[in-house]
DNA sequence: GCAATTTGACCAAT
DNA sequence: ATTGGTCAAATTGC
């Protein structure tokens, strides 16, 4: 009887691979519930947690990169055919966030798959807390340079204290907060200029939010959207936009309001799933505060939050960036998602749908594939 | 006229 | 020296 395995050997090497990190990932989940199930006040070994959280994301960076980021000469193909995507449009726009929160306390933490290795899978980036000079780069450079463990790489580096959020979007939502662009720039090895923005209320009300916006692929449209610092401007938010495809990611102005049902005019949109990655370090104040909208998690409590967000998810869960109230996911080894306890849940056609999306055979059945 | 954006220059990290 | 991030004067749009 054929393996129940054996349809993986038949797909090519990058799909192999990322099967086999999303595998990895499940039984790394699994380990950090177990870890959850047995701790009813999660004071668990913030290494150890550190750990587990640094494997898993590690997983889902490696995914992204095989998937799409790290062939320059790979678009990334949203779903065309209705039937192949089990009611997922093609001009359907989709978000992956990734949300880690990273303890170490070096300044380069620059998590990346050097093109060269982009195959060779990194589990362990994340693992920051014990290799804070480890630096690794995903650029996706032709000329493949190598980057030796231990240096860093000239003019590669994030400011300390702070922490990152980082979304891939191929959609410019509205995150609810009032932004005002301050400087763009060409970014080496990008074929896009980056934009940065800054909360408008800067100067009012000294917020030091900021936001960066950077086109990674062209066709279909993705965006690449870094928050760095959290906002502590005391205006509402406004009710989510989502801005209409735009080539430039320099173009902010169209905006289309929608509901919390994640309606814009007559077009659903349909955020698969997020995947939030947060670098943080040691400054970052405590998970309470970050409910409270002060600030950022801290790295002592266990933050890490991947979340699936499906259409009847509201959007605010989507696209806030101040991570409030996100719905949350764990995989279990069957391919299904639980909700984890402390979050509600998604409706179960959402995770039917998830389901549909990771159970099966073929990158197909990802809201993308590469080509 | 005011506010937002653009863009070259400057600063800081490596 | 190189690069990313920010500043601020000039420009643009309402």
């Amino acid at each position: 009887m054929e393996s129940p395995t054996a349809w993986v050997e038949s797909l090519p090497v990058n799909r192999k691979k990322a099967i086999h990190e999303l595998t990895q990932g499940q039984e790394w989940t699994d380990k950090l519930r177990e870890i959850l199930r047995g701790s009813e006040n999660i004071e668990c070994d913030p290494i150890s947690l550190d750990g587990i959280v640094g494997q898993i994301m590690g997983m889902f960076d490696n995914t992204l990169t095989i998937i799409g980021s790290c062939s320059s000469n790979k678009t990334i193909k949203f779903p065309t055919n209705m039937d192949e995507q089990n009611s997922m449009k093609s001009d359907e726009p989709f978000q992956l966030q990734t949300r880690c929160l990273d303890s170490s306390r070096s300044s380069g933490e620059h998590k990346s798959t050097n093109c060269s290795e982009s195959l060779r899978l990194q589990t362990n980036y994340l693992d920051s807390s014990h290799s804070s000079n480890e630096q690794k780069s995903r650029t996706c450079d032709e000329s493949s340079r190598m980057i030796i463990p231990g240096k860093t790489k000239r003019g590669c580096y994030k400011r300390k204290n702070s922490w990152a959020s980082t979304q891939i979007t191929s959609i410019l939502t509205d995150d609810g907060h009032a932004w005002r662009k301050y400087g763009q720039k060409k970014i080496l090895e990008s074929k896009h200029e980056r934009s940065y923005y800054r909360c408008t209320y800067k100067v009012d009300q000294g917020c030091q939010a900021t936001k960066q916006v950077q086109m990674i692929e062209d066709e279909p449209p993705l965006y690449k959207i870094t928050y760095m610092k959290s906002h502590t401007c005391k205006n509402l938010q406004r009710a989510p936009q989502i801005i209409l495809d735009s080539p430039d990611p320099r173009d902010t102005s169209i905006l289309v309001n929608f509901g919390a049902k994640g309606i814009t005019g007559n077009k659903q949109v349909n955020p698969l799933f997020h995947i939030m990655k947060h670098e943080s370090e040691d400054s970052s104040p405590s998970l309470s505060n970050w409910r409270d909208n002060k600030s950022t998690p801290s790295t002592n409590c266990l933050s890490l939050d991947l979340f699936a967000v499906g259409s009847q998810v509201p959007l605010e869960s989507v696209s806030n960036s101040k991570g409030l109230d996100h719905e949350a996911f764990l995989w279990s080894k069957h391919g299904n998602m639980t909700s984890s306890g402390t979050y509600s849940s998604m409706a179960s056609t959402q995770w039917h749908e998830m389901d549909h999306m990771f159970g099966s055979n073929d990158f197909n059945d990802f809201p993308f594939s590469v080509l």
